[in-house]
DNA sequence: CTAAGTGCAAAATGTTTGCATACTT
DNA sequence: AAGTATGCAAACATTTTGCACTTAG
């Protein structure tokens, strides 16, 4: 944690641009070593991975742990970012795997809740919220 | 999922044992090898993956994704369970790692709330609230 | 020039799988 | 006897690392 890239380099932006066009998709690494391999942009799997970690350090990307066995997910929320409004929660669902955004003000209270009552300063990138979706009940 | 065990084996008995002996503490898959190696448990690692699900399964055992890279952990709640009144949330300091059980009323309304107005069936025992604890801060 | 970033291939980690054998029912 | 579980080792998938080389400042 805290490895926020110090140097420009070539890498670096053309990772940006990427992350930046597919904006409120989710990506995985491997969704992005992909891509430059299928588009000629040779960067190694290990800058992909380094990259992508110091941009989460810097707030340009949000990185999402969904569940376990699966790749984290990456997204891009805009290089001036921290805008706290941006925030969304993540529901995963667990029969049929698809994963919700979703923006609620109500929800937005537990994160005060749980700071007042119990000293706990909530982080809601990082936070999923696992149950069965309307859908699949 | 979905894979509940038909036969009850050695193994599996002492599995629920020791989960039970080391009841409310979190355990990992390699905590569980690492403790049958060196009593002299010999279980094979596989048994122990495959019966840990199984116990998922049958709601004997809750299984907790604390962050994608570190092991998952397993913890005993009981060969009856499924009493609602039990479940606690789970809030992970991503600081110092530390995981910490919190029964809240407050806290169980937002299940009612995601269901009500998201129609999505919260479960508590999957989900892991992330942020920064109390000590940390 | 120096610190930081890159690419490559190899390691590490946690979990799953194939298959022959052994155990439950 | 039929169906399931086990043990072993090998396979997997994702992520990390070591090291020589290149690049940005």
């Amino acid at each position: 944690m805290n490895q926020r890239s110090k140097y420009k380099t070539s890498q670096r932006d053309i990772l940006i641009d990427y992350l930046k066009s597919v904006k409120s998709d989710h990506v995985t690494a491997g969704d992005v070593c992909e891509h430059f391999r299928s588009c000629g942009a040779n960067i190694a799997q290990a800058t992909v991975y380094r990259r992508l970690e110091s941009l989460v350090d810097e707030g340009i990307i949000n990185k999402y742990i969904i569940d376990g066995n699966s790749p984290a997910c990456f997204e891009y929320v805009g290089e001036n970012s921290h805008a706290p409004g941006e925030a969304c929660f993540h529901l995963k669902c667990e029969k049929c795997g698809k994963l919700l955004h979703l923006h609620c003000e109500e929800l937005d209270q537990i994160g005060g809740h749980l700071f007042k009552e119990h000293g706990f300063k909530l982080d809601p990138l990082r936070t999923v919220f696992y149950g069965i979706c309307d859908e699949c009940r």
